[in-house]
DNA sequence: CATAATCGACAGGTAGCTTGTCCATGGCGC
DNA sequence: GCGCCATGGACAAGCTACCTGTCGATTATG
């Protein structure tokens, strides 16, 4: 993480703008890693979002985890065997059904998840104390535009 | 490409800031891709821009490529051999230095930079029809600003 | 009760990167 | 003009983050 990254993206610059909203996006992405690689969780990657952001304090299935991140259930079988074998999560056999296995987060992952949520607040207001929450909002909306723009 | 989206991403959510710049990005991204399959390009990858981008028609090096790209000299010469394969590209031996060999665009090669280069102002302009000039302008300096502030 | 759907495991494959090693060639100090 | 280090590029191997396909076990459904 906070590797030296390309410059630019885009197949060959489709508008600075979809460099500026990748170089962006990458730099608050990063910013959580490094975060919780300074808190000791050097071993979470950026992949692990998928779980952590839809796992449930209830337990949930690796298929419903998929489904919630929009990968295939082998992918994210993989995610959650890595991140069981560190500790983040465990899988207990669902007592309703024999078939099922229970993703839960154990303490670590809590602390991973709080970590990354406290955040988001935080960063959310340093860009607004330069920006001015009006034009954080625009600049949301106009995000949203230009992703519909480019989608229809 | 175009495929089914994670539909968010960073690591457990970091502002939907982030996940909206992703997708704006990701969208314009695949605009250009699908403009090139449609074109007869589909063998074209994204991470092919990283070659499109730097190519220079007096011909490049891998290294100099690899290093305007930021990423490492092999990645770059697998890239430049998949495009020469598929006839985007050329490498000549530089009748300079018998080490290097020196990477050229084909009059395909040129094709393809030339139909992402169209696509730039064409999307500017849908873009700019939606939000209005200032807008736009706007956008792309909180962008910067944004990488700025989680940069720093 | 038989059949279909679903859960998770296993096998295997791909893209896009990385490090490390090696050789041929080139530039440089002496 | 010789020795030495730097550089260009090739080869090998490995990793992450995905994918498809298949299968046995189990559960839900007609």
């Amino acid at each position: 993480m906070s590797r030296s990254r390309p410059v630019t993206a885009g197949s060959a610059r489709p508008t600075n703008l979809a460099v500026s909203m990748r170089e962006a996006f990458l730099a608050l992405n990063d910013l959580v890693l490094v975060r919780l690689a300074e808190r000791g969780h050097g071993d979470v990657r950026a992949a692990h979002s998928a779980v952590f952001q839809y796992l449930d304090e209830t337990g949930t299935t690796v298929s419903v985890l998929a489904e919630r991140a929009q990968i295939t259930k082998q992918a994210m079988a993989e995610l959650v065997l890595y991140l069981e074998a560190r500790g983040y999560v465990s899988r207990e056999p669902d007592p309703h059904d024999r078939r099922a296995k229970l993703v839960r987060p154990t303490e670590l992952g809590r602390e991973v998840v709080a970590i990354a949520q406290a955040l988001v607040p935080q960063l959310e207001d340093r860009i607004t104390a330069v920006l001015g929450a009006d034009r954080v909002e625009a600049l949301r909306a106009d995000l949203d535009t230009i992703r519909e723009i480019a989608t229809s």
